[in-house]
DNA sequence: CCCCTAAAGGTCATATTGACTTAAACACCG
DNA sequence: CGGTGTTTAAGTCAATATGACCTTTAGGGG
């Protein structure tokens, strides 16, 4: 029984993901999402938080965790029968971690090139990143999970430029604005001011307390 | 590691759910969900569907299964480490199955009277019933799978119903209507009409292609 | 002081929803 | 054979939400 996890960033305008490459068989030298064996006495959710800092030292206090499914076909895995309890962690723009035990190295991907195979995963993990991506791109329809991915204050730019990289596609800054202003306890003005490298300031505010949003904040479909 | 399984159905105009009256030690005697240990060649889906025969002489082929998640705190089972992959189930008014091997008999008890206590359920189902009830309601808004809970051919008033008793609400018929018929996909008429015990021919529908709704048919925040 | 840029705020046509009303189709009853 | 009750089916209308687009504001830099 393992724990395998897909920590996500913002980095720019790009959606990136945290890859380890693999230092052990089976898979060795592979690119793999983070992740391990449980262990005896823990949860499952602390499984995960522990890999999480042992294989790239990111700290679980400050990013969302979700657990995203049980992945257990029986030649998912070379080594026999290992069922992986796949979580889905949602974060600020982290420091590039360095390796840990299992790892060799840690570095962020941009989730485009990982999903159109130019680096290709190890086990199921194709799937789970697949999963996972989709799951993050409805979550930030339907939940204010969004502001995860910003620090503890942001302007409404940063927090559309979020739903920009994880969606793909270009939103209409006035309507954003509107639809997450007038949507009760998504975000909370802080008084405060940013100023950007050019124009005007633009007002901080920091994570409200509303978790689902409704009317949701429907991405466009055709996406063509 | 086992799977557990909440398989629900509408009958009357109340949500139900499947429970055994365990025949084993631990909690011997106490209702339960259906659900047993996963076996080495098979699927975690498969083993769903394997137990759900086994424990209840349901027929996998006519429902909608999903996963819902892993339950895996070190203390949910007396016996010692066991993680159960919970499964969730939808299917129209099944007939009432008789117990299996494990269990003592199987039955369909209202989950309205199971989640406010009436019932107690072994180890930590009470939590799984609560996580796969959210589960059925979100997916009613969000997906067409409320099809599932109909028989091959249905009416829209008994669609409706569905919706009325799993969200535990009243909807407008003339609004549902609209909605439903006016969602690409949703549903495609067969042609033919049922007569109800009184008043006019109702026309008969079968689930369409599609799977999600956009936008959602979204149920009332309220509720008081 | 003017210009450039991004934030902030507004307009307007369109789509969707909730509450409500009206028409249609059948069985039953006298 | 026509009236009555019941359920399906269809329509109206105001309130709300959305997408596309425009104008104003508040900075910095030349």
């Amino acid at each position: 029984m393992t724990v395998d996890l897909a920590i996500f960033t913002v980095r720019g305008d790009q959606l990136m993901v945290l890859l380890i490459e693999r230092g052990v068989e089976p898979f060795l030298g592979r690119a793999a999402l983070p992740g391990g064996y449980v262990q005896k006495d823990e949860t499952l959710r602390d499984g995960a938080l522990r890999e999480l800092w042992e294989e790239a030292q990111v700290d679980g206090g400050r990013l969302h965790l979700e657990q995203l499914g049980a992945y257990g076909d029986p030649w998912r895995d070379p080594r026999g029968r290992v069922v992986t309890i796949a979580y889905l962690a949602l974060g600020p723009d982290l420091p590039t971690p360095v390796g840990g035990t299992d790892a060799r190295r840690a570095y962020w991907a941009p989730v485009s090139e990982v999903i159109n195979g130019v680096r290709e995963l190890a086990f199921d993990h194709p799937a789970i990143l697949a999963d996972a991506l989709e799951e993050v791109r409805r979550k930030l329809e339907y939940t204010a999970v969004a502001a995860a991915f910003c620090g503890e204050t942001f302007t409404l730019s940063e927090l559309r430029t979020v739903y920009e990289a994880v969606w793909g596609q270009y939103l209409d800054p006035s309507n954003f604005r509107r639809k997450v202003l007038k949507t009760e306890g998504f975000v909370r003005p802080t008084g405060e001011r940013r100023l950007p490298p050019t124009g005007r300031p633009a007002a901080l505010y920091r994570r409200g307390s509303a978790d689902l949003l409704s009317p949701p904040l429907l991405r466009r479909v055709d996406e063509s």
